[in-house]
DNA sequence: TAGGCCATCTGGTCCT
DNA sequence: AGGACCAGATGGCCTA
């Protein structure tokens, strides 16, 4: 048993709280020490916590050991002291004590696997909702708020069965979003939020600010500003005499560029359901230096009418967008939402709603 | 420094 | 009985 445990990595940090290895481990980089830093803090905490649990919690765990502490059958020896209910208490005999630590043990390794696995499942939603990126990554509720938001977009188009102008469509993906994470997916779609920020959530504008929202007041910005890519005067990045990468630059000005087969980018992942029907291929796993520093935007959103004759800094946004007059001086500096092209023929009727 | 986010531990409950 | 799931507590890290 022991044996298996102190095998088995997901146990160790437990096993080390128990044992006291933590103590005796010589971490080689600070990372790990922080790490062992940290679970050592933990274990003296559980520990703590540990060692205050109830009686209670421990009867009935040895079958091997039934004693009955003394103190809980003195029903008429007591006097004034109120009677205690309950199942009677057993011993805490050394052996059961180690039958609940290595229980302990076993359970914590299984919720934090669990955890793990609950994280990993979101990070994979993550991937496939609008706006992702390695680097800023969305919280949990974020993320799970926008994916809902997304679905519901999605829904909604197909069951109207025709494509929703930007704006609108933006306001679904933005409802009920955090500020950072409204002004995210505004720089994502290339808009100024005070252009699409539902009535709702103006109203409710004082959650995140003093009750009128401003693009300004939380710059969202993206982690690649600074890439080479795309600074100004870099000879690097076919973007590079825009200053910034738009979305809609990597959209409708990089159609055939040599971008759309970069290996910059990232491997396919679960299908993310671009709008207008394409695949979002984020390619992962890929060699290259920016790969690794993490730098990915993505934006799944790319059906726009007349976008294909739009110049990158012409941009339209739909009838309703430009009638609501957006705004290009507000628009976010994103370096790096690359949007990937390959067609599922699964998707072409959804398609065929943003290409006639 | 406060607040948000997160990882982990923990005990309770439910299910198999 | 043991595992899965859940929610509360706690402490660390980061940012405005």
């Amino acid at each position: 048993m022991l044996t298996r445990l102190f095998s088995d990595p997901s146990l160790l940090p437990d096993v080390q709280k128990y044992s006291g290895w933590a103590e005796d481990s010589d971490s080689e980089d600070a990372k790990i020490k922080d790490e062992d830093h940290d679970t050592q803090d933990d274990m003296d905490s559980s520990d703590l916590r540990g060692d205050s649990r109830t009686h209670s919690e421990h009867a009935g765990e040895d079958d091997e050991d039934d004693e009955v502490e003394e103190e809980d059958d003195g029903e008429d020896t007591e006097g004034e002291r109120p009677k205690k209910r309950g199942p009677k208490k057993r011993k805490m005999t050394q052996a059961r004590i180690e039958r609940s630590k290595m229980r302990r043990i076993k359970a914590n390794a299984r919720e934090r696997t669990r955890m793990h696995d609950l994280n990993s499942a979101l990070d994979n939603l993550r991937k496939v909702v609008p706006c992702y990126s390695k680097t800023q990554k969305l919280s949990k509720i974020e993320t799970l708020r926008l994916a809902k938001n997304y679905i519901w977009a999605l829904s909604e188009i197909l069951r109207n069965g025709k494509r929703p102008d930007l704006v609108s469509y933006v306001q679904t993906l933005c409802k009920g979003l955090s500020q950072p994470t409204t002004n995210l997916v505004a720089g994502c779609l290339q808009l100024n939020s005070r252009n699409f920020l539902t009535e709702q959530q103006c109203q409710e504008g004082g959650r995140y600010g003093s009750g009128s929202f401003s693009m300004h007041s939380y710059p969202y910005q993206c982690a690649r500003l600074s890439s080479p890519h795309c600074q100004p005067g870099s000879n690097s990045h076919p973007l590079r005499t825009h200053g910034y990468c738009s979305a809609y630059d990597s959209l409708y000005g990089g159609s055939g560029s040599p971008e759309y087969n970069s290996p910059e980018y990232e491997g396919p992942l679960s299908p993310p359901l671009c709008i207008n029907g394409n695949f979002s291929l984020k390619h992962q796993g890929s060699a290259s230096p920016d790969n690794e520093k993490g730098y990915h935007y993505s934006m799944h959103y790319s059906g726009l009418p007349g976008s294909r004759s739009t110049g990158a800094h012409n941009l339209v946004f739909g009838s309703s967008g430009a009638r609501s007059g957006i705004h290009s001086e507000n628009v976010l500096p994103y370096h790096d939402m690359h949007l990937h092209h390959e067609r599922a023929p699964v998707y072409d009727e959804l398609n065929a709603f943003f290409h006639n």
